[in-house]
Parts: C-alpha cells; structure tokens; sequence
DNA sequence: TTGTATGCGTTATCAG
DNA sequence: CTGATAACGCATACAA
C-alpha cells in the first residue's frame, strides 16, 4: 500500500518476466492476448506508475519541453503559453516554463538546465535580441522553434510570427479611414522583432496616405511613468495630431488614461488603435479599437511543427505567418 | 565537439575515476586539491553538463516541482506563479507548468503525470474544491503546499492565503466611508475558498454597519455575458444601491463598463471597489479602487515551505495568512 | 585521498 | 511468444 511499484514487481506479481511487462505496457513487440490481460490486471491493482527517470535515461528522451518567455504576466504570452502547454500535455509532454525577464543571463542559465535535464525540444517566445541557441553549447542540438523572435541562423529553424506588419497597417488605415489625418505612432523601450514589423506597418500606411514617415514628429517612446507628461508635451508642440497607434494595448490603455487626464476626446479629438486584443479593451471607456493575435492558431502550429522537428530528423527551415484580425470599436468610431 | 560528455569522459580526461569526478562535482568526500583543479578544468573545457535523468533514478529526486493553476492569464495567478518560479530556479528546482482549467479531470491526469515525472513536490493554487492529494495515489507522498485553496485533510498539510477575509471588511468598509449607504456584493459563478472568505467580510461588515445580510438583496451574480443586462435590472429595482463591492476587478471592471453604459456615474452616483489591484486599475476611467494582495510574500512564503518539506521529514500544520492593503483609487472618493 | 563495484527502473537485443 | 541480460549515467558503500 505504501510502496512505489516498479515494473520488476508487476513482473513477479504477474508471474512473466520485466521484459514481457514492459513490452505489454508499451505495446511493442508481440505477446499473447493472456498475458497481456494478466498484467494489465496488476498495474491496474496495484496502480503502478512509469518511472520516468529510469525511461529518459534509457531512451534519452524526457518527454518534457522548455518554454521561454520574458514576462508571463503578460496577457499575450500567457495566453500563448497556457494554449501550448494544453496541446502538448495531450501529446504526452510536460512543460517547463521559465520566465527571462528579458534578461540574458537568465536565459543563458534557463538554456544550461533545460539541457540538463534533457528536453525534446524548445519554444522560445519573443525577447530582444535575435535567438541564438549556439550560446549554450555548441554540442546540444535541441530542436527548437521562435514565436515572435527571430532566431540567428535562420537555416534549420522554424519562426512563427502573427503578422504584425499587416497588423500595424490595418491599424494604421483605420485611423486614417476613422478621419484622421495626423497620426503617430506610441512605442515603448522594449524592442524586439514584432515590434519593429508594427512599426514597419505603420510607417508604410503614412506614406501610402501621402505621409512621409519622421522619427521625431511622427513617434513617441513611452515609459510607464512618464505618459502623461510626455503626452502633454507632444500634443503642445504638435497640435494637428489626431490619432494614436500604441504598439500593443498596455500603452494604448496608458494613452488612453493620459489623453482623458488631458481633456482630450476619444475618439472626437483623436482617435486611438492598439494592438493585442487584450480582454480589458471591451470595458475602457471608450472601448478600444485593437488588433486580435491568432493564439490558438500559434500555438497550434508551434506544437505540431515542434513536435514534428523532435520526431524526423530533417532539418525544415520556415517562417510561418498568422494573419491577425482588425477590431474595430469605439475609440476609432 | 559534438558528443555529450558524460562523468565517465570527464574521468578518462582527467585521469582519475568516476567515483572522485563525482565527488568533486557534488563537492562531497575528500579530494585533494590538485585533483579538484583538474577535474574542473576538463570539465569546463568539455562543457560537460549532469544528466538529470540519471541523477534523478540515482537519488529518487528530480529537482523539479510541479504548480497547479486554474488559469495562467488571470493576472493574480500569473504574477504569483512568476515570482514562485523565479525563487524555485534560485533554489536549483524547474517548474512544471499545469494549467488545470478547473477542470478536475484534468487536474487528475496532471497529478499522474507529476508523480511519474518524480516532481519533488507540488504548489496547489486555488481552485473550487478543497483539494485531496489522496485521490491520485494512496501511497504517494508527494510534499505539496496550498495557496488559495483548502486542503481536504487540513493536519499534515500547509496553506498559504491572503487575508480576504479583512481586505473584503476594509473594502467594504470604504464604501461606507465615502457615503455609501446601500453597498451590494458582485460576485461570479466561480466559487473558491477565498471568494467564500470575502463574501464573509462583506457579510460582517453589512452588519457592523446595522445592515443584515441577504443574498436576494445585497448579492449579485454575474456572467461576462448579462453584466449590463443584470446590473439594469438589479438597479431599477433597487435603486438605493450606492455602493459595490466587486469580488475581484475583472468583475469590477464589467460592472464599472456597465454603470457607464446605464448612465450611472462612478463614485457620484455608485461607488465601486474592486480585489487584486490589476495594473489596469489605475487606467480606468475614474480609476479603479482595490485591495492588494502581497504576491511576492505569497510567493517567498510558498516556497520557503515547500523546501523545508521537501528536505525534511517532519510533517507540519500550518495556516498561514499573509496581510493585504487597501488601495484607494477614485472610484470610492 | 582515491578506485571498484553495485544498483536505481527502463528498454532493447538476443536467444530460446 | 517469452525470458535473461546489457546498458543508460550517476552516487555511494566498501576497499584499498
């Protein structure tokens, strides 16, 4: 009752020998229909359970998969994360997660003890930098796959990215088709390679509406703390902006709080798009106009192409895009 | 350069056995110094890393824990199991990700899977039903903490949980501070041991303020889909309501949409407080009062235990209550 | 201080 | 169809 069966004592218990256990439990090799009942019998009685460690170690194989990711409490990632690990608890593998903070040395040591303990395979999730997996160990050939981060060596790896660029365009057409004439784009610090393809959206949709894009008149970097002020700021020296494309919803909110703070209307004075669909944006006030990730989609497509670098041994080398949905509401009416 | 060094090549390399390259790794026994060295040195140079899964059959440990959580995109849930991951890999552990859905199946299965994987132990966030280690294996003995949720068997087990129970008094309290004479309770259909514990707050404080407690009248229930429908019902027949407590702000936030969308004003007319202080909180329009929860102690104290069960045999009892504070936002002013 | 030998629970090979 | 046995990489009791 209070001891850990291995698969010797469902051997003996079931008079056959560990071999026959073991072919029966993983219904490999052949076997009588008897016995396979009689063991059978006695896993289900005495509720043995794999010891998976002894399996990895035999079969050099974990069963198990690394997640990186900068920032879980994010709701994009988490959503992302959360319909990855579901699909891949179906397909028998657990998931590590590890949270990087968008910090390298954390990712290096994240990287050393995946490999440590022997994982199939690897998602790696956005960050700043371009992926580079070379860094760990030369050696180690993980297959892994970037969702929204392109990796170094873009031969034998697979990139899956929403796209962000069409995403950005939309948006941007959305500002211009609600009235606006003036739009500028909101970004924050952190750079990484989806927001560089919103940017390129959104610079390409100006010029497109016969707007030349410039840095300085036609972008703002935000911080959390400083929104108002900088917002302020701006809309003095350049009062003909009427429209606002924040580079995800965070800071479409952040915005969103400022230009009230400031007397501004939205979407009467300016109109204001983000980017992620974020739940919260059904209930601002107005209701926030964003750009819907396909996360069931990415997450779908990473697990299956994982899942199938981890089994064959050809190499792929692919960059997969995820169309992204316009949703429009009140704050570009 | 492409092989995966194991101690025995770190041994021959080195010139001694794999007895004392183990003992030098693990920095257990006696060597000697120049042995130390030289042992080191061939195993930086080789970049050779532990096989876990050898380890872990060897010592009958993993190194690893596994969380149950019922949805990893709540805010709450997500900053909790971030900060715990980030302390556990401080620790030397990796964290196995389960998101159970609140779905008892599935929890079931994650528990089998846990205990083959050989997870030292286990971190249990919230969820409806008190939770029963007992039903996966009698004979396990996996070390595992609550957060959140009441254990079934409450000796032999500890439980980590805000004080809801006052945040809920003193958020109710401030309704009654900034003028409300009628509050009433928003809760959803979810139920939990710490919503059942802030429904009991706001129950004591009704009453200390001369107000009995009845459900039909003081408590509403919502889904994400009636919240305007049910709130403008619930308004026209009681008009007297001037105050809600929300039991948690995604809650809050619908209700305060709705309000806006009945042409209620927040806090003239209706003053609203919410649980968790969700970073949006301080965006909404008026912003958002609410309690916080001190997710980092929440964090800290978890794993602090769970390690001290883990290495220990000693079975404890603990309940341990972690002191939330009041946050107030516009929408009780 | 160091080396030898054993076993952890599996799977896979090879006989029977 | 089935059984004995080697091997996976490591830690440790025991010898030297």
């Amino acid at each position: 009752m209070d001891k850990k069966y291995s698969i010797k004592d469902i051997a003996q218990l079931s008079g056959v020998s560990v071999a026959t256990v073991s072919r029966v439990i993983n219904d490999n090799g052949r076997f009588s229909e008897e016995t396979r009942k009689k063991v059978l019998k006695v896993i289900k009685e005495t509720g043995y359970q794999t010891n998976f460690s002894a399996k990895n170690l035999r079969m050099n194989k974990s069963f198990s998969v690394g997640i990186l990711v900068p920032d879980i409490s994010n709701y994009f990632f988490a959503t992302v994360v959360q319909k990855i690990e579901k699909i891949l608890f179906k397909c028998g593998y657990s998931t590590i997660i590890c949270n990087t903070a968008r910090d390298e040395d954390k990712e290096l040591a994240y990287l050393k003890m995946l490999e440590s303990k022997g994982i199939d395979g690897l998602i790696v999730i956005s960050g700043a930098k371009a992926f580079d997996i070379n860094k760990v160990s030369s050696s180690s050939k993980i297959p892994f796959i970037c969702i929204d981060r392109k990796p170094k060596d873009k031969k034998n790896t697979i990139f899956i990215a929403s796209d962000h660029y069409q995403g950005a365009l939309d948006a941007t057409d959305s500002l211009f088709n609600s009235g606006s004439k003036h739009p500028i784009i909101a970004t924050h610090k952190h750079y990484s390679s989806s927001g560089a393809d919103r940017l390129r959206g959104f610079k390409d949709s100006l010029e497109k509406h016969g707007l030349p894009f410039d840095t300085s008149r036609n972008q703002i970097t935000l911080t959390t703390e400083n929104t108002t002020i900088k917002m302020e700021k701006v809309l003095k020296s350049q009062p003909e902006i009427d429209g606002i494309f924040a580079i995800n919803d965070t800071v479409a909110i952040e915005v969103l709080s400022a230009l009230l703070k400031l007397g501004k209307s939205v979407p009467n004075d300016i109109k204001l798009i983000g980017f992620d669909d974020e739940p919260q944006d059904k209930h601002t006030y107005p209701t926030l106009s964003s750009v819907k990730q396909d996360t069931d989609r990415i997450a779908q497509v990473a697990v299956e192409n994982l899942i199938g670098l981890i089994n064959s041994t050809g190499i792929t080398s692919e960059s997969i895009i995820i169309p992204v949905e316009l949703m429009p509401r009140d704050s570009t009416l």
